[in-house]
Parts: C-alpha cells; sequence; structure tokens
DNA sequence: TTGTATGCGTTATCAA
DNA sequence: TTGATAACGCATACAA
C-alpha cells in the first residue's frame, strides 16, 4: 500500500521537501502560489502526514494506552467508551489491552504499550497486582499515569475513582433501615482499592446503626467461573438477609446463581450491588443497585490524562477525583 | 521520558551502532564476547528497541485498526475480546474507534485509523453506512481488510459473519413447532446485512410450515432510545403471539419494555432474539435466544486478517466464513 | 522565498 | 568481525 509522501510532492513539482513541507504546514514566508500549488496536489493525491515518521521526530505518538482487566466486562467497556469519546475528541487514538486479571499479563502489556511509545497510560489493576513497581518506574521516568477505578494506594499519582464507600454506606444503610440485619457481603479480592473501600463503607454503616460485625458474614471472592457459587454457598450457612455484593462482576453471576437457587428476590434475600447504570437499566430486575459512572469514570481520567500529557497548569499536582455513585431503589427490600 | 537506544549502547561500550544492532539480533557474524557484552548491557538497562523506528523503516506498525459501532454493546465487546486475544498472541496492537452507527464518524475515524498506517482493518459498519466507496477503496490501494457481522454486498472481500439464515430459520421454525402463528419482527435498519439474512430465515421457516407472510408483522427499528418501544407497540396492536428480536441490541431493549408493560412470558408473548451466549447465560431470564458467537467472530476476523497481513497462502482468495449460531431453548415457548 | 543538511532509532549494504 | 553510511518520512536550523 503505496502512499504520497512529501518527497513525491517535491519530486511531482520540482521543489525540495523542506518547501513542500513549510506550505504544508502554512509557514511563515512561503510563496502564495508555491503553497497553492502544493495543497492542491497534496489534496488530489490524499496526502496525510505519517503519523510514524512524526512520532519518531518528535518522541511522541498521539495515542495512549489503556490497560484494563477485560474488555468484555460492562463496566470498562463503558468506560472506554468514555475514554475513546475523550481521546477522539482531542485527537488521540486508544491503544487497548487486558491484563485478564492477571499480575503477570498485566506486566507484560503495559511494557509493550510503553514501547510504543503511548504518550500516556490509563490503567485499572488487575485482580492479582500487589506489587506496583512496574508502574512506579513508568512514573518515575516522567510518563503520564492516571490510574481509575481500581487504583493503589502505593503511589502517589492521579487517580479516578468512583466514591465507594460512600456508595456501600448508603447501600447498607438502606438495607438496615428496610429491616435487614444480617447482611451478607461477597467481596472481590481483599487487597483491592474497591474491596477494601466498600468494606469499609460496610463496617461504618453497621457500626453507626449499631448493627454488630460478624466476621462470618464477608466473603472474597476471586475471578473464576464457579467461585461465586461456591461462595454464596457459604454465605448461605450463614443465614443471612440480604446479601451485598462488592463488586460489579460479581453482582451480576450472584444474580445468575440465585436465581438457579430459586430464591425468592426481594422477600427471602434482598440483594444490592454495584453496577452501572446501563447494565442496571437493561438487564437487572428491580432490584436497588449501586450504580456506578462508568462512562464519567473513563470520560474524566482521559481528560485529566490529556490534560497532563499536554501539560496543563490544572493537572499539575497529584489528586484522586471521587464520581458518585448513585443508589437506584427500584423495589423495596423491606423485610 | 528518556529510554535506552542502540546508540546509547553504542557509546557505553565503544562500539558502532551496527555492531550492536548485530549484537541484538543474533547476526551471524559477531564476537562471542561482544555479543555477550552488548546483551548483558542491553538487559541491564532494559533495552527495548523503538518500534516506531522499526514501523518507519519496514514501513508496517504492527497494529491493526478496529471499527466498530459502539464498544459498550456486548456482542461488539466481546468480539473485541476475541480480536484482542489474537493480535495479542501475534505481537499485533489493537486500534480502536467507534462510529456510533454514524456513516460521517464512520468515514472520517477510518481516515484516521488508516493515516496511522495499520497494518490492517477489521471492520463492522455502521447502521447509517450504505455508500461504501471509502472502503473500497482502500481494497483498491491494497490495504487488507475484513469484515465482520455487519458486512456488505456491494464489496468482493474478506467476511466473518454469522449464519444468521440458519439462526432465524431455526428460531421461527422452534416457534412455528411451539404452535405459533402470528410472530412479529422487529428487526434493525433494513439495509444492513444482518437484517435482510435474518429477515429471508423468518420467511423462509414461514414459508416452509406454510404460515403466511404478513407484512404487517414486521417493524425496522433505528438506534434511538425510544424507538424499541414506539414500535413494540405498533407490533403489540397487531396481537402476535410471539416476537422475534432480530437483533442483540434490540433484543435487550425489548426485554425492558415487555417487562415493564408487564407481559407475561413467555406464555402470552414467546419472545426470541439474537444475543451472544455471555449475556444469555448472565442477564437473560430463561428464554430461547439464538446466541451469536461473538468471541469467536473476533478470533477468527483477526486471525484471517493477520494471515492477509503476512501473506499467507490460506487468506488468499476472499471468502465468506460463516459461524454456527446456537439456538438455546431454556424454557417451554409452547402456547 | 527556497534549498541543503541533520536528526529521530533502526537495519541493510558496503567497505575495511 | 566491525565500522561507516544511507534510508525510512518529516521538520527545522542554517545557508543561499
Amino acid at each position: 500500500m503505496h502512499t504520497v509522501t512529501i518527497k513525491d510532492i517535491a519530486k511531482a513539482l520540482n521543489l525540495s521537501t523542506s518547501t513542500v513541507s513549510r506550505a504544508l504546514r502554512d509557514s511563515y514566508e512561503i510563496n502564495a502560489e508555491t503553497k497553492r500549488l502544493v495543497l492542491e496536489y497534496a489534496h488530489k493525491h490524499h496526502y496525510h502526514p505519517n503519523p510514524i515518521a512524526l512520532s519518531l521526530k518528535e518522541n511522541r505518538s498521539r495515542a495512549i494506552g489503556v490497560i484494563v482487566p477485560e474488555i468484555a466486562n460492562s463496566f470498562f467497556s463503558e468506560a472506554i467508551n468514555g475514554i475513546e469519546a475523550i481521546a477522539y475528541n482531542r485527537g488521540y487514538h486508544v491503544i487497548i489491552s487486558q491484563s485478564h486479571e492477571s499480575y503477570e499479563r498485566e506486566v507484560v502489556n503495559i511494557r509493550q504499550v510503553v514501547a510504543r511509545r503511548v504518550d500516556g497510560l490509563l490503567i485499572s489493576l488487575s485482580g492479582h497486582t500487589t506489587d506496583i513497581s512496574h508502574l512506579k518506574e513508568l512514573a518515575d521516568k516522567g510518563l503520564p499515569l492516571v490510574f481509575f477505578d481500581r487504583v493503589s494506594d502505593l503511589i502517589d499519582c492521579h487517580k479516578v475513582v468512583a466514591d465507594n464507600f460512600k456508595g456501600a454506606f448508603s447501600a447498607i444503610e438502606h438495607l438496615i433501615q428496610s429491616g435487614r440485619k444480617r447482611i451478607a457481603m461477597l467481596a472481590s479480592l481483599p487487597w483491592l482499592s474497591i474491596t477494601q473501600e466498600r468494606l469499609a463503607g460496610y463496617k461504618a454503616a453497621l457500626s453507626q446503626y449499631g448493627v454488630p460485625f460478624d466476621e462470618q458474614l464477608i466473603r472474597y471472592c476471586d475471578f473464576g467461573a464457579d467461585e461465586p457459587e461456591k461462595k454464596i454457598g457459604d454465605l448461605w450457612l450463614t443465614q443471612p438477609d440480604a446479601l451485598f455484593i462488592a463488586s460489579d462482576r460479581l453482582a451480576l453471576s450472584s444474580l445468575a446463581v440465585l436465581k438457579k437457587w430459586g430464591i425468592d428476590m426481594p422477600t427471602k434475600m434482598a440483594l444490592i450491588g454495584f453496577t452501572n447504570a446501563k447494565v442496571a437499566d437493561l438487564f437487572f430486575p428491580p432490584l436497588t443497585v449501586i450504580s456506578q459512572p462508568a462512562f464519567e469514570m473513563g470520560h474524566v481520567a482521559a481528560d485529566l490524562l490529556l490534560d497532563l500529557i499536554e501539560k496543563k497548569p490544572s493537572a499539575l499536582s497529584y489528586q484522586t477525583i471521587k464520581l458518585e455513585t448513585q443508589l437506584i431503589i427500584r423495589e423495596s427490600t423491606q423485610l
């Protein structure tokens, strides 16, 4: 696939490449007629500057990398949607890579994407990432970096997250006010920021309403396909009257499990879980959910990253942006 | 963000860049000791070849472009998942762009991605694309191109699709055998390949079982948010006993509409629609669905595109690959 | 106003 | 076995 270059134009028009380059870039001192000729020829032959050559020269790629655990997870695909919207508007391309919840894969993918000279990186940590030295290194080298959703305390950096504490708090508060006392919690992996914050919100709500905390009511759950069913089975034995699913992905599988078991919701069991608005609207039965701002998160994170890349003063100091979740009450969870 | 280059290694080791390059590439004639030194230094300082420089030299980017209508649609995100898996394994990156079902946006996005010198393009047409001269032009220029899911008859090219005819046929057959006669069809836009094939399957099944075709039972539906409810309302007036939703995306909104109206499924109304396996498993009520092989489609399309890019003989002649859909019967639709 | 030369990182060709 | 040089496409400092 041969594409026309500056050289081709120069040859065709009997000019030097620099003249052509200047004409194309609308440089200050250039003969109007020459410019016209060049532009005309360029247009006619569909000239487009080779971004690879530009990247090499300017040491930038006008592309950002996005590392997420799974694309085919509605939270992340919705977030990517938000990222893409911003990137597109600001003239950047999006290079996507999945860690598949694996630490090793995450490290390799980040290395590859960085090797491509992306101008910055948006990352949501894999479920098995606890060591983040690979990211610290990049931050130290000055690569613009914005974490979203699954962040790490071990690095001082730009972060965009949902207000998981508040989200969990209000969900538990709602359940307590509906007369629920034994609220089981199915959480994601314990070291993840989202898990910790949601657990904190859970505990805070219990404490505020004088409901005793029972360790037995908490289970952590990996991403394996049969994990949720097993863990919910464990929790079932503790005879809870409500189930708080502290993870987007688990909420959906839990729903399937409870249906499979024929458990009457919300009477027998009030299910409440994190998810994103689109999923809640489309798929969920009319149960109460904590809606996460997935699109907005992608949107905000990408905007911040691009500000950072373009050295906008607004993005100078590290900040953690917290986005509101929304408690969508769509059916009484009254006992 | 400075990264170490061949030049840096050469300078540090008092060698020429060509020697270093040869040592790194394990070239034929090179002193074992020199090689050891270079490799050691490279490893220690995390040398990685600059893919942009390579791209410029080799006139290839090792990146493929993917143009889809919407990322945050489970069919496409699942397909992208399949694409990414293959691309990753074969050393390519994936640059993603959404047309948002707009022809204009599709044209612009394709232009941009091609300007990035992607080595090939995977495309699923926007809902409003009828003129495909922008793609013909690229194909003529020799850019490797593979269409998937939403393809066009107007171009002779590699295509990967679901067997929409058969899928629709078996769904309608199933409904008829369950005693349904007035099967309404909610279709996507009429010019889309998927719509036409599914409609053909619908008609063929009716005809085979001697059920008269009634134009009144067909409605075409754009992607606007309130369209499905309106169109289903229209269809409702024709007093159907089953509803065949010939589109992934519409299936979900239709489900929501029917629930909202409190219609008893599947007794009063047998709903059957195209969707993908993951969605069917997780979200769908136990209704019969035509499961689309989204992941597999991405997988197959990406593999074919990369074969094409790498000029594997298997990919020489144009072919249309049809993937089987699966009728997942999970509750009796018996009248 | 235009042309020449240089460099971005890498590899291939040719010379030593 | 190693080094010098050119080339990929572009922009720019400098020369004319």
